[in-house]
DNA sequence: CCTTCATTTCGAACTTTGTCGAAATAATGC
DNA sequence: GCATTATTTCGACAAAGTTCGAAATGAAGG
């Protein structure tokens, strides 16, 4: 598994793709998303697991996809949805982790 | 370097310490404290080293500690703020690595 | 081209978060 | 105990995010 393939966000992308996990539903919809694998799942499927639906998933799934963690493509009539979460998580590790903590790990066992 | 040590949080914490996350002023503060390493700062020193100041300061303080990624305490007439981050972003990566991805690593090579 | 199904856009109400200054608390030294 | 320095609490306001329903868009089939 290689870590260094992705470049680090810079302060302004790793503080929206974190606030965007920053709430319980997005978060609950990233993990449906995930959990669904590659294939991905219908809007109004992830919708009825989810129990957030209509315009606000919209919304939600919006904030997702521009912090990199969704794609959304049209097939048909329906939109599929799915998830990019791992290699961007990845990379928000990185950030923190390197760009930040670099030699300063607390020395004490928790 | 052992990562199995911490337990992963639930949804709802995994939300909150992600939102402590999604604001460029709080990374920032929260980048400061872990390059200045366990020593830690004055709460003045790291307002001055940041540009956050005063109540702002004290209020996004408080959310990074409510998160668990900062401690404080008093020391004469200061108070120390250090960085935890390293151990709670292993809990963070590790909630979605494993919480979320299991099975599911997109296959293509980005 | 009209209908139906799937999703998004828009606008309005509402809730939460961020920021500021002034007053309050805490610790120190005189 | 009073003055000084360091930080927090409080209240107010502005800015941003959330939620909802109704109308608009897009795709498919008859």
């Amino acid at each position: 598994m290689k870590i260094e393939s992705h470049p680090l966000p810079d302060l302004t992308q790793a503080a929206s793709a974190f606030a965007a996990l920053g709430s319980e539903q997005r978060l609950s919809v990233l993990r449906t998303l995930v959990r669904a694998g590659p294939e991905g799942l219908r809007i109004g499927e992830l919708g009825t697991r989810t129990g957030v639906t209509g315009s606000t998933l919209t919304h939600h799934m919006k904030i997702l996809a521009a912090a990199g963690l969704v794609t959304q493509t049209r097939q048909g009539r329906s939109i599929i949805c799915a998830a990019v979460a791992f290699d961007q998580v990845q990379s928000l590790s990185a950030f923190l982790l390197t760009e930040c903590c670099a030699d300063s790990v607390t020395p004490d066992k928790a």
